[in-house]
DNA sequence: GCAGGGTGCGGCAAATTGTCGCACCTCGAA
DNA sequence: TTCGAGGTGCGACAATTTGCCGCACCCTGC
C-alpha cells in the first residue's frame, strides 16, 4: 500500500525532527512543519492522513487555530492534538474544534500511531476502562508533573523550580533521586 | 424567574445528597437520582436545565450511557460529566457522546454552577484564550490528587494513604495542614 | 463481649527541605 | 576580549516534615 502521510506541527525543532523520523521509521511519509503557515500549505498540497499538532506554537497561529483550519484544508485527516499538562479543558476545546484525539506532550511515535489507529478504527479509546482501579501514587503524580514542567522549561531547572513552587536545590535533589525509580 | 431544574445522578448517596442540597441552596430545583433508570425517567418528566452525571455508576448503565440517552431525552439540558482522576480519554468520550463539560470528582456546587453558566454563555471555543500559561505548583497537584483519592476511598484515610503510598500519619498531617489553603 | 478496622494524636529518630555560599560555564552586550 | 547576567552542581546546616511506634477510643458484626 502507499505510505500514509503525516504532518508534524511543532515549533520545537528537536521534538519535531525526532517524531518525524520515528514516523518515517514506521513507514510513514512525515513532513515536519514549523509553523501554521507551513502546516496549512502542506495540508493543502499533501492531503495528509494524519496531523500531529502541538497546542502551543510560536508564531501567529496557535495550535487551536491550526486544528480549526486543518479540519477544512484536509477533511480526511486524523488530527491529533498534543501538549503538556493533562489539561482537560484544552482537550475539550481541541476536540470541539475538530481534533480527533489528544495526547500529552512527552508522546512518542508509538503513542501517536496507536492513537491514529484507534481513531481510524473508530474505537473510542478506553471504552471499557470505566473501572479506574489504579491509583497513581503521590510520588508518581509528583514525578510526572515535575517532568512536564521541566520539559516545558526546556530543562531549565531554576525556572521549573520557581513554577513548581519549590526551591531550586530541592528540585535538583529530587531529580537526582528519582530518575532510576519507576 | 422560575427556578432551574437540575438532575444529580450519582450512586454515592452522600455526594448526591450534598450536591443536591447545595444546588437547592442556590435556588435550583435539584432531583437526586441513584441510577440510570431513575435519571431517564426524571429527565423525561422534568425537562431539566442541567444534569450532573457521575461517570462511574453502579448498575446497568454507565455514566456514558446516561449521557447518550440524556442527550436524547432532554435535548436542551446542559450535561456535566463528573468523575475522579482527570482522565482525558474519558472526558473526550463523554463530550463526543454529548456532554457539555467535564468536572473532576471533588466538585462542589459552585464549580457545577460555574460550569453551567459557562456552557450557557457559550464561552468555550472562543479562540482567543489559548493562554495555557499557568503551571500548577507541585503542592497544588499533590493536594488535588490527595483529594481525589480520598474521595474515591469515601474518606477512608487509612486506605487512601495506602493507595497514595505514604504513611497514614503523614496523610493525616497533610490534611490538617492544607485544608485552609486554596 | 470481643475481635477487627478506623481515627486522633503524642513522641522521636530519620529523611527531606529551605537557604546560603561558592566555583564554574555560557552567551550576549559593551 | 572583558563583563555581567543567568544557569548548574554541590557542600553544609538548621528547620521541617516523614516514617513509625504506641495508646486510647469508637463503631460494627459475630
Amino acid at each position: 500500500m502507499t505510505p500514509r502521510i503525516a504532518l508534524v506541527v511543532d515549533d520545537d525543532e528537536v521534538f519535531r525532527q525526532r517524531l518525524s523520523r520515528a514516523l518515517a521509521d514506521r513507514g510513514w511519509v512525515a513532513h515536519p512543519c514549523q509553523d501554521g503557515a507551513e502546516a496549512m500549505r502542506l495540508a493543502a498540497e499533501q492531503s495528509p492522513d494524519l496531523a500531529v499538532v502541538d497546542l502551543r506554537l510560536a508564531g501567529p497561529m496557535t495550535g487551536l487555530d491550526i486544528v480549526r483550519e486543518m479540519r477544512m484544508a484536509a477533511p480526511g485527516a486524523c488530527i491529533l492534538m498534543l501538549t503538556g499538562y493533562g489539561s482537560i479543558a484544552t482537550a475539550l476545546i481541541a476536540t470541539k474544534l475538530g481534533a480527533d484525539h489528544y495526547l500529552n506532550k512527552p508522546a512518542d511515535a508509538d503513542q501517536v500511531v496507536a492513537a491514529y489507529e484507534r481513531v481510524r478504527m473508530g474505537v473510542e479509546p478506553g471504552g471499557g476502562e470505566s473501572h479506574e482501579k489504579e491509583v497513581p501514587s503521590l510520588a508518581r503524580v509528583e514525578w510526572e508533573h515535575i517532568q512536564r514542567v521541566l520539559a516545558d522549561c526546556d530543562g531549565n531547572i531554576s525556572q521549573a523550580a520557581k513554577l513548581l513552587g519549590l526551591h531550586r536545590r530541592s528540585l535538583q535533589r529530587k531529580l537526582l533521586k528519582y530518575p532510576p525509580r519507576t
